[in-house]
DNA sequence: TGTACATCAGTGAACGCGCGTTCACTGATGTAC
DNA sequence: TGTACATCAGTGAACGCGCGTTCACTGATGTAC
């Protein structure tokens, strides 16, 4: 039966948000069409009135996590250290539907086609961009901008390597897992910040 | 046919190394069992003559492919400086299938069944236990054991990280590939090296 | 050492299954009068 | 404002396809004599 407009554009949403949701947390060949539609309270056969294909909503899910990442991420005002300590959370690893998109799916992300490929070299940029204006409002943190985005990018392979990894031990090995999470937690603060090579 | 114990062996061998490779190139949903006999140069039908399942074969290829990967690390003697380099290098961003396990698969392998996660779990714990080693090894790296260790899982997160996020970004922003690239080459020797908050 | 035969590694057709995608159909929406 | 109808979002059966896995068969191996 046909639907609202409005309806419509609700059910587009929803299907992008349970794609989101379920990319991150089973990869993008670990989920079906037919389940994210169920997901978002569909049937899988109006997909296509929505979505060129699953690449093109794979594509648009991608953007969509990592907007909803930023924008949680910068709801903890300008603390790094906050940011950081949320991030490397046991809560983040044992959620990877709702967190980080890079932590969850970057290695997919490299082999995906280009739509994907592209929203995820868009999100990374920005990614960078955000976590160097932060380190400008870092007490400690670097003066120079070229120094803040050097420390930008080590701090989040940091992040990312590190909750992948926390993520791929934490059923067989548990206490390594939480030995990586508060070991960076511990360590990553002090390295961005302290002892820079060129302190402006 | 038949064929003799000596060849069923290699044949065996040839699997478990076709499939070390094409896993991590393509990731472990991305390749069928057919395409790896294909690529040991048999038919797939004899494929559960040697392996109970196509995960059974995931485990060990990615035991293997750590294994690999360390040999070649420990090949590079003690210097930590070369190993770094060498990670980060551009040839092994754009030859993940012989490169590192972890930044081509860390975030599939905590999707896998037991077996890979256990495989994968063990190999990163022996990579931090290595790279600990070899941190005691280099002339201006911390001397307390524990700090050593928290280095190695620092600098362990920003490798796997950064080569993740490099791949990711490769063929969309190469530019920002090759800069994730040069930044961790020039930034990591430094961070881990120096100014460790308690210096023994 | 030579022959006869049981073993079993490898072959390739076939299996059921779930996938992405298509399509004829339905019926509420929203427009034309 | 009220009615008549074209539109089109959503349904669910069906499509071809490739997947992991099974199995009857083949024929060289390697053992028993």
């Amino acid at each position: 039966m046909k639907v609202s407009k409005a309806q419509a554009a609700e059910h587009r949403a929803a299907i992008v948000a349970a794609a989101a949701r379920l990319f991150r947390e089973r990869g993008f060949d670990g989920v079906g069409v037919a389940e994210i539609m169920r997901a978002a309270g569909l049937t899988h056969g109006g997909f296509y009135g929505h979505f060129a294909s699953k690449e093109a909503l794979a594509a648009e899910a991608s953007s969509q996590a990592f907007d909803e990442t930023r924008g949680r991420m910068s709801g903890l005002g300008d603390s790094l250290t906050a940011y950081v300590g949320a991030y490397l959370a046991e809560h983040h690893r044992d959620n990877a539907a709702e967190g980080c998109p890079m932590a969850a799916l970057a290695c997919d992300a490299a082999r995906q086609p280009a739509g994907t490929r592209d929203a995820f070299a868009e999100g990374i940029g920005r990614s960078v961009e955000a976590l160097t204006g932060q380190m400008a409002g870092w007490a400690h943190g670097p003066t120079a901008a070229d120094d803040r985005r050097e420390m930008a990018i080590v701090l989040l392979s940091a992040l990312v390597g590190g909750m992948a990894l926390a993520r791929a031990t934490a059923a067989s090995a548990p206490v390594l897992s939480d030995e990586i999470l508060a070991t960076l937690r511990g360590r990553l603060g002090s390295l961005v910040a302290e002892r820079l090579p060129d302190p402006g």
